[in-house]
DNA sequence: CGGTGTGAAAACCTTCACAGCG
DNA sequence: CGCTGTGAAGGTTTTCACACCG
């Protein structure tokens, strides 16, 4: 998942919980999806299979938007759509900066689930000379120098990071400063930002590390024992050498030392 | 955020809770980072700090893998960074085929965070007969009508999605059914799979819709008045409202009940 | 001392199950 | 009757705070 957060200030009444919003955008696109399709009702049922979730749950998320279904029959798509829409803020314009115009940055810039849902790509940002002027997805690429003006003259509060790691911090610092309040940032690195303004990541190699280790569960259960290089060593016991001190010389698994993980 | 179906079997033994198996990952990556600047050990808020989350929790979440640091001390950062990439299932290579080579698939293709940690692109594939034998990111796009023959070749368990919602679940039946028990999509759509197959989503409009629910809600805080985020609301009157009538009736949205207009 | 490891409390989220309304 | 809306129960995650150890 992909989460991040600054922290809520343990706020009011009327509070949606951060699991429901986060579900929102699911339920909108089921809705979207009818909605194409012309259907004019769906129960919670139907709804929740539409969306991946349960319907006990879809019930309750929509518990806290309000009443708008009608109990024998089901929800009104349309009207949900808009309810839902409004809840997230959709239904006003969302000005968008792409800082970082790599694969990734091309393939956000391009991306049509943005444009449909109240989001536009006001500029895209990269600091290679050799890029300026250059159209990507339709939108010329223009220089991190105009960074600042850019938001300031489009007015925008959220900006999408999609840099190195190495720079995304002065890039975040230059955007929070330029008034951008909320960010999504898709650089492996942890981003510090004043109170005030939120940041969720997007990490490509955290959820698939997140799968390899459901995987690696699956291979050893149905072995009950093991069999890959790697044995399952130690699992009951939380035995295991916790001062393995001296760089050098730590003892580790069966294999010899140095795990296989090294980047470049 | 999303995890897939395979629900824990509740009986088996070594439980870490799902979500630390979530922050180990990042964990990891703040490790790494000290390994490369060679610091020896690290204190649990120090590595808290640079994970980006506070270190009770991070405590918390180690003392689930066992006891491998030192009191007074803190964690022998190599030692810890063994530790959690076998937790993962790092300390193997795991194969990987990206299915949809666009933009995206290009992108991920080129992600240096895969081969870092373990995961080895085995095949890049596409439908476009255009595609076929086109070199991305160093290795040659193959055709998917091959997929089969790919995965069962290379052993291949995981898979990752990078095509269009349209043809998402088709390409994800032919992966399960070649073998493929864990899925990376990020098709804006819902996949079913059988039971025993993982999936996990990455949908990169919701993040942004997520952005742009609290951006709405401190847009409306500073703006001193209550009355939450729509205050004026009223905006015409379309809309087809389940069944708001009758006094005392069911009113419990934000607004009243009156709709609102549908946006395009 | 300084910092880990961990029970216990608190907060949060999900699921159950059913009252009640259309 | 069918389905929503929701208290209450159950489960999970986070936070607290402190015993305990190097």
């Amino acid at each position: 998942m992909a989460t991040g957060r600054t922290h809520r200030p343990a706020t009011r009444s009327r509070g949606i919980p951060e699991a429901t919003v986060a579900r929102l955008p699911l339920y909108l696109r089921a809705l979207t999806a009818l909605s194409e399709r012309s259907v004019p009702t769906v129960s919670s049922e139907e709804l929740a299979a539409a969306a991946g979730v349960n319907s006990a749950k879809l019930r309750k998320d929509f518990s806290y938007l309000g009443s708008y279904g009608t109990r024998g029959v089901g929800y009104d798509v349309e009207y949900l759509v808009y309810q839902i829409s409004r809840e997230l803020g959709l239904t006003q314009d969302w000005p968008v900066v792409i800082v970082g115009i790599g694969n990734l940055g091309a393939a956000l810039a391009g991306y049509g689930g943005f444009a449909s849902r109240g989001f536009r790509v006001a500029a895209l940002i990269d600091a290679d000379p050799a890029m300026t002027g250059k159209p990507v997805a339709g939108i010329p690429v223009q220089h991190s120098d105009d960074l600042e003006k850019i938001i300031n003259e489009d007015g925008v509060s959220i900006g999408v990071i999609a840099t190195p790691a190495g720079v995304a911090q002065q890039v975040c610092d230059r955007l929070v400063a330029a008034g951008v309040t909320s960010i999504l940032n898709f650089a492996p690195t942890v981003l510090s930002v004043p109170d005030g303004v939120d940041v969720r990541k997007v990490d490509l190699s955290i959820e698939l590390q997140i799968l390899a280790f459901h995987e690696q569960r699956k291979a050893g259960e149905e072995a009950g024992a093991e069999s890959g290089p790697d044995s399952g060593t130690d699992t009951g016991a939380p035995a295991a050498p916790p001062a393995a001190r001296t760089a050098g010389g730590s003892r580790k698994g069966p294999d010899g030392d140095v795990p296989a993980v090294m980047p470049a």
